[in-house]
DNA sequence: ACCTAAGTTCCATTTTATGGAACAAATTGG
DNA sequence: CCAATTTGTTCCATAAAATGGAACTTAGGT
């Protein structure tokens, strides 16, 4: 076993609630013999992946993990990484999946992911739909404030489908409950007999936004499985998010995160 | 030489203007040769330091490295109060706030806060730049006596710009001058028409000390404005202060601080 | 399909890590 | 203030891993 691998299993013991370590906690936390974590924490001390914390004994992660760990923020867009994790959930679930942004009232599909199910929801990229009437677009829609959306929808809404919210006040209260529930969702919206299950998230760095969205036959997906891609599609978005910092983002409920797959 | 050593030359490698690296960059870089540097990245990889960036030869840090990279700012819990301060006068103020660290003779910002005027002061993380010739590293030098700043330029400085100090002298006549007055100034130095503004705090019981610092253009501030700016960082710097029972701290004089808001 | 650049694998040699035990230093308790 | 105990460091022979040159494979470009 290389010293690489021993170096890497001491950052692995630090945590939320650890956030030094002695040679003692490496014994007991690793099981290796003192005399290796001694010199291990003093090796990686002298090449700079360690710092002691005063004149302690006690060692924390340097300034050097700190900066080259904020690289990975730059290093994935944030398109890149919502597309990632909307992949694999696509491969997981069989379905469609894609993530979009917004331009004004407007949303943009940017990637997409087929799915592989013979009834399968197609959905083209860079086709501008009304955000309002979509779960994409109202998940994004919900990261503003009412007097924003207000302010997009002058001349008030008109509605593509029954099932779409009618008026402001009727956008306005569903924005609420997805505000409330943590993702978006659509129901014979643009297309009779689909729904659709949406996430946003964002990067306050760069003043991007994106949504997350898993399409579906209304048929196909029992409460289960539409619980279990809320759930995945959340666990992704906030993995995103806590990346990005991202004050805007909504966890979903644990009482829906806690129900048994 | 230990691998980690050359482990952590390769996370050296990783800047703001490479976010990933191949085989042949180490080799140019680092001067190994390439059959190290393939067994290395892989071995990097598959220990999870780093990552491949989707299906390329190009390696970038990982989700662990950023995770244990965060952890730096807790442990070193002096850092995430004074981002808090920093954080909050940069939303008072909209100017660009951020907060850095001294290693030897240089600065490094550690985390930064935009700021929301349409001219904006950027600055890069992890950059990092002279002690003497910003207003940063005169806050934190001015923390070490005389002796302590000659030793650090065992040589004399090289100034960047006009502005900066020329000589030793110069820069101990200004470093008693932010002794004296309790705030580090800058105008010029770094970037045509910026001023800067900064406060130094240290946590005795760690050894950390951190620079608060609020940028903003000359142009967009008037002297009230100025004068707002030096006492808000001073009197969150205070706070700190008197949290860690820092004894090197020195707050603002009272004819500064008594200005009207 | 060719050529070139980039990356990987192989191998004997050199260097480094390992872990038990003795030693040293720092805490704790009386 | 000293003794007991816990915690951390150093030493050493052995075992394991890293090294770098060259052969080999793969990927990119024209």
């Amino acid at each position: 076993m290389s010293i690489l691998s021993a170096a890497v299993d001491v950052l692995r013991c630090f945590s939320s609630t650890r956030h030094d370590v002695t040679v003692t906690d490496l014994v007991s936390l690793l099981g290796m013999p003192k005399s290796n974590a001694s010199r291990l924490l003093r090796a990686m001390r002298d090449e700079g992946l360690l710092e002691t914390v005063g004149a302690s004994k006690r060692y924390r992660p340097s300034l050097l993990l700190n900066q080259v760990g904020q690289i990975y923020r730059f290093a994935a867009s944030l398109i890149d990484r919502a597309d990632a994790i909307v992949g694999r959930i696509s491969d997981e679930v069989g379905h469609t999946g894609y993530i979009s942004v917004r331009r004004g009232a407007d949303i943009i599909g940017v990637t997409a992911h087929p799915g592989r199910h013979a009834l399968r929801v197609v959905t083209a990229i860079g086709d501008r739909i009304s955000a309002f009437a979509s779960s994409t677009g109202r998940a994004l829609l919900a990261r503003l404030s009412d007097d924003e959306v207000r302010q997009l929808y002058p001349d008030g809404l008109v509605p593509p489908s029954g099932t779409a919210p009618q008026n402001l006040d009727e956008l306005l209260a569903r924005l609420a409950r997805v505000r409330r529930e943590g993702y978006a969702e659509s129901h014979d919206e643009a297309v009779r007999g689909v729904r659709a299950i949406s996430v946003a998230v964002g990067d306050p760095a760069t003043g991007d936004e994106v949504a997350l969205c898993i399409s579906f036959p209304a048929a196909m997906a029992s409460p289960q499985e539409r619980l279990a891609i809320i759930r995945s599609l959340s666990e992704g978005a906030a993995e995103i998010a806590a990346l990005t910092r991202d004050p805007l983002f909504i966890p979903i409920r644990p009482s829906i995160a806690e129900t048994a797959p």
